[in-house]
DNA sequence: CCTTGTAATTGACCGTGGTCATTAATTGCT
DNA sequence: AGCAATTAATGACCACGGTCAATTACAAGG
């Protein structure tokens, strides 16, 4: 018989991911160590690894976490009505995700999962994007010969792309969302 | 007054490259040890840092020397015709790229550096993709609203999603061409 | 053919992620 | 409460990528 999962398993978790906030929130998330985590939350260092398969697991969460806040404000927002208040309204997500690029390392090895059946917290934003978008493509001024979920694949392709480039053009510094633009302006009105 | 490079250097990174790939072709790119590579070279572990900033630059040059062999392969093929041949022939390319998914990794890792100073391996062929596929494009019954640059900028954008998408897709088998060929249709002939 | 400066090589050592047999805490049952 | 079964926590240990001061091989000038 199967029992009830204890208190002080979910206390020792909470106290784990306090701890990694609050190191990512003073370092950033490339200098995370996981013995500076159970060091901060007072556990063995196996404790960490019965808590999450690995390190991975927890960057997931916690930057999950991050995309799903971009996202509630995002999904507030009423629909664009043209290409570049939709690159404007993405800003604010896009900007996070490139806010290092670990963290970018981490969205890419994280969101391919996303039809996979045990999807994590990064997978399902991604879900969530292509809902929220797939949404806006509808009402707006924008092509109708493909469904609105191939258009916000689409979406995310070329914000994929423009966020990729954007790590190598450190020098040759064209801004993110003046990369988007053309490739969305060609993707949802093509001929305009 | 700065010497030339002795022949010893380029043995030593000769038998470096040889044993990697040695051992790419015996248990494949993830199971890659550098410690294995020095052993089998016959030489200390310190010489391989000497040689390769990191194992990453290795992997660079590894799999940037196979994609190549593909992009060889193809740069002879005549332009393809339509949508469907376009995938066709792109498709060993692809299957190389996802051969394994640490592979794809590595790949999506120094695919973004297109466009900085000093491009590795990998970076150079996406370069090399791009101007092969513009040239394509140009010649087939694809749409001219848009510079045939962006034209493959979207391809890759597309092809990485695809392949993105293919990793999570054990269960729900999707085969790589058939998520790959509405992506194209839609970019490269909308309205059609 | 020795001397001297430079380039290449070495291997002991370190940092960090991850494992696992052992020990401690918790729960359910009588 | 006492006992057995289950789950959580521990920390010594390992694997593997990467470093660096010391050593060896090399080439050029006298």
């Amino acid at each position: 018989m199967k029992q009830a999962v204890q208190k002080r398993t979910l206390e020792t978790r909470a106290r784990l991911v306090a701890a990694a906030k609050g190191l990512v929130a003073a370092q950033g998330y490339a200098a995370l160590r996981v013995e500076d985590v159970v060091t901060k939350a007072g556990v063995a260092k196996g404790t960490f690894f019965a808590h999450f398969p690995d390190k991975d697991a927890l960057m997931d969460l916690l930057i999950g976490a991050e995309i799903d806040r971009h996202l509630d404000a995002i999904a507030d927002l009423p629909a664009p009505r043209d290409v570049d208040e939709f690159v404007t309204v993405l800003m604010p997500l896009l900007r996070f995700m490139t806010c290092e690029r670990y963290v970018f390392d981490v969205i890419l090895r994280h969101s391919g999962a996303a039809l996979a059946e045990e999807i994590g917290p990064i997978a399902t934003t991604f879900v969530r994007q292509a809902e929220v978008v797939a949404a806006w493509l509808d009402q707006g001024p924008f092509r109708r010969d493909v469904t609105p979920d191939l258009l916000a694949e689409g979406v995310q392709a070329f914000a994929t792309q423009a966020m990729a480039l954007h790590f190598c053009a450190l020098h040759n510094a064209v801004p993110l969302d003046q990369r988007l633009r053309p490739y969305l302006s060609a993707w949802l009105q093509p001929g305009i």
